[in-house]
DNA sequence: ATAATATAGGATGCGCGGGTCTGATTTAGC
DNA sequence: GCTAAATCAGACCCGCGCATCCTATATTAT
């Protein structure tokens, strides 16, 4: 799964996506719609502005705004940056020789994630985000999750619901309907 | 991708799968056959033997060995409690409402992925890793492998390549052929 | 000039990966 | 049965990066 900070990034981005316009959205707006904390999240978008996916502006009536048109920025632009994507492609196991010639037993099952994976990142624009129906009928087959023997409740490590922000695909969604 | 711990967990496991019989093994030979920090690999161990998935042996002789048949050990038992693997359940955008009828722009791919790689972790059993053949001929199509836009060498962070320990589906093999 | 805003940098807490040392327990050898 | 060696078990410690907060400083509109 995402680092803490690229679901930060993520969430900042899909909120200045669906907010449109050319208009610059602070730190302090952008925060309070996606429940980032304010001082990490100025952290993070300063990066972004930096690998060229938002464009910053100092001053009254300054912010943040993507960069470039929403359907030049895929979501793997703005991951990538943040953390050690390209971990997706080593050898679960760790093994040096693992190709499609010699390899491990999990070798063919992580390729399929792995290429999944990153293909989501990587064909996902903002334009594609921006566009989406919050609510939208379950046409295919109710491809229930897998429920690998109730792992939740046994480590209750910081426990993340119930955090009080408000859904950004909730909020701030206007002319959709 | 997985933790550390859980890649040495999986390395360790799969050698004592690999070198079958009901022989006990010791941190140190494990360790030398893995190539896994020994003192780590120890503590890593008697985790599993916490959890079930091997039993310890004190003493002269002794070391650890599956607890059970090899083919009641899904690689998934081995690995979730040595990290956060619901994690992959969540909404990737960290949203609250997240399921089939209200959904994130991400929900469906991410549930695909999630499900595709839990999935293998819990159909994979010890005894499949055992049975595997290290060499297996391409019947499928090479499906090669996703290249986003070069992700390497943008940030050398510790290359992981000629760790230079003995890939363990190549020595230790020796009823296989 | 003032207020609003981004930018830069440091300080802190925490968990993971990794190491060291000391015990506790079992077996081998006498 | 005693002792010594082998081995697991557990405690403590450290470095590093992530996540977080805070304080300046630079920039801009009014």
């Amino acid at each position: 799964m995402l680092t803490q900070t690229s679901e930060y990034a993520l969430r900042a981005m899909v909120y200045l996506a669906r907010k449109g316009a050319g208009t610059f959205a602070g730190v302090k707006e952008i925060a309070a719609a996606t429940g980032v904390p304010m001082n990490y999240l100025a952290k993070i978008l300063q990066q972004l502005a930096r690998t060229g996916v938002l464009k910053s502006q100092k001053g009254f009536g300054g912010g943040f705004r993507p960069a470039r048109p929403l359907a030049e920025i895929c979501l793997y632009e703005i991951v990538d940056p943040l953390e050690n994507v390209s971990k997706f492609k080593e050898c679960v196991l760790g093994q040096r020789l693992c190709n499609d010639e010699v390899a491990c037993p999990l070798h063919d099952a992580w390729k399929r994630i792995s290429n999944e994976y990153l293909g989501s990142l990587r064909n996902t624009t903002l334009q594609d985000v921006a566009d989406f129906r919050v609510t939208h009928a379950p046409e295919e087959k109710p491809q229930t999750h897998a429920d690998p023997r109730s792992t939740e409740s046994r480590k209750g490590r910081k426990p993340k619901s119930g955090n009080g922000f408000p859904d950004i695909f909730r909020s701030n969604v206007r002319d959709l309907g």
